[in-house]
DNA sequence: AAGTCGGGGCG
DNA sequence: CGCCCAGACTT
């Protein structure tokens, strides 16, 4: 069987399998691009199940390219709590009002066009072209990645950019005439419904017969796939505090900054309980420490609180950090407390000093790992690990600082909060902690 | 090329 | 409950 038979019979297959067991998806109801697009972005690294709900939601919200590029980024945020990697709710958004500003509010057709779009790279550039414009380009995502190494028996990693390049060029001449939205769709339905990463199912599958992987025996190892390295753990000490006065039946949150990590999404005060030393995992931080360090830490934001103990634990899992969430139930004191300064310095001064050690042994690590390197260059590190620590303790507070309110549970409808927090306030809200003692 | 950026599902 | 999934942007 030649390469040109093994390619007919993949395309012709898979078209046939598609038109009968495609599923019914909102966004393939209408073809409609604006809906297409959105549907795209939310596709990327989530499932199918997961995105239905949101999607519904987003279009009932912002009908229109217009409606998006106009509306308050605070509710487009919002329209996409607990979906994450948040910067895709922004970028869509700008890319919005690239559209209404560079195109009229219609969607481009022009590949160098939509490639310049926010968000947007070379999959899903690819996806909305064939799919909204039946135009035939490559849309090449894992699911195509995980079928085409399999079908072809490609050993390439997939992570790497290069392989990438060589699917597309692979998935461009598979694409039948004229059949580039389909065609497209089929190869990503196939690899989600079928040709799954764990237990394929290859009895089922249209193109089993002439699936080179299957036939060697390799359906199993196929893609080849560097693994991540795993992510740092970071032990974090949360504040729940809890209002008194005019703040009763309040919690203290905060706004967090318009780049890096859950941009300008919302959350209960935290700090880090000692900057890593580096590659070892910190581990709890006992109550005592951890209550006088987190006084410190709200005391230098500006804002008196008296931990009263440990509410509960919590996880938050990144792709490259996992958070583990210590969370102590705080009251909110009057501002004139004169034992809560005092607090506040002993923490800051105890945070320094576990900041300094830890960069000591760090630096230690380092010049083992590389014996050339100088006493010079070990100064430098533990000079960068200690100017270079959370963020929460470095703020000055007051002016540059980040965005703290005072916010009860009909609040929650309006500011957008990774889950993590949102079960926290959920549960919080709920009546959950209320049995913490002092 | 390597690191940054969430959350959920499966065996 | 350990492991897997993986697109765009930044550096």
């Amino acid at each position: 069987m030649g390469l040109m038979e093994q390619k007919q019979h993949f395309s012709v297959n898979l078209l046939d399998w598609y038109m009968i067991n495609r599923r019914d998806l909102p966004w393939r109801r209408h073809n409609n691009p604006y809906f297409t697009w959105v549907s795209e972005i939310m596709l990327q690294q989530t499932r199918v199940d997961t995105v239905i709900p949101y999607f519904n939601r987003f279009i009932a919200n912002f009908p229109t390219v217009q409606a998006l590029a106009e509306a308050p980024e605070e509710d487009v945020l919002k329209n996409w709590e607990g979906l994450g990697y948040y910067s895709r709710a922004r970028n869509l958004q700008a890319a919005a009002q690239q559209v209404m500003e560079l195109h009229g509010g219609e969607m481009p057709q022009d590949k160098q066009a939509v490639f310049a779009l926010k968000g947007v790279g070379p999959y899903t550039a690819g996806a909305i072209l064939s799919i909204a414009f039946n135009q035939p380009q490559p849309a090449v995502d894992g699911n195509v990645m995980r079928v085409l190494s399999r079908y072809f028996l490609i050993d390439e990693d997939i992570m790497k950019g290069s392989t990438r390049v060589l699917m597309e060029e692979l998935a461009g001449e598979l694409i039948p005439e004229g059949r580039a939205r389909d065609f497209n769709q089929a190869l990503m339905e196939l690899g989600a419904l079928v040709c799954t990463p764990k237990a394929p199912h290859c009895l089922t599958c249209p193109v089993m017969e002439q699936c080179s992987g299957r036939i060697a025996g390799r359906e199993l190892t196929l893609p080849v796939k560097t693994k991540a390295k795993p992510p740092r753990p970071e032990q974090r000490l949360v504040a729940l505090v809890e209002g008194r006065g005019e703040h009763r039946g309040q919690v203290l949150v905060r706004q967090r900054p318009a780049t890096g990590l859950l941009a300008r999404m919302w959350e209960l005060p935290h700090v880090l309980a000692a900057p890593a030393a580096a590659g070892k995992a910190a581990g709890p931080l006992a109550d005592e420490p951890a209550m006088a360090l987190l006084a410190g830490s709200l005391w230098a934001e500006g804002f008196a609180a008296r931990p009263e103990g440990l509410a509960t634990h919590a996880e938050h899992v990144f792709s490259h950090i996992v958070w583990n969430l210590q969370v102590y139930k705080c009251t909110e004191q009057d501002q004139g407390s004169d034992e809560l300064p005092l607090i506040a310095a002993e923490a800051r001064a105890a945070y320094d000093a576990a900041a300094q050690a830890a960069a000591k042994e760090m630096a230690a690590s380092m010049l083992e790992a590389s014996p050339s390197a100088s006493d010079l260059d070990g100064e430098i590190l533990a000079e960068a690990a200690v100017i270079s620590p959370d963020s929460a303790l470095t703020q000055t507070g007051k002016g540059d600082g980040l965005i703290y309110r005072w916010i009860g549970p009909k609040d929650m409808d309006k500011l957008a909060f990774p889950n993590v927090f949102l079960k926290l306030l959920s549960s919080y809200f709920a009546g959950a902690y209320d049995e913490v003692k002092e």
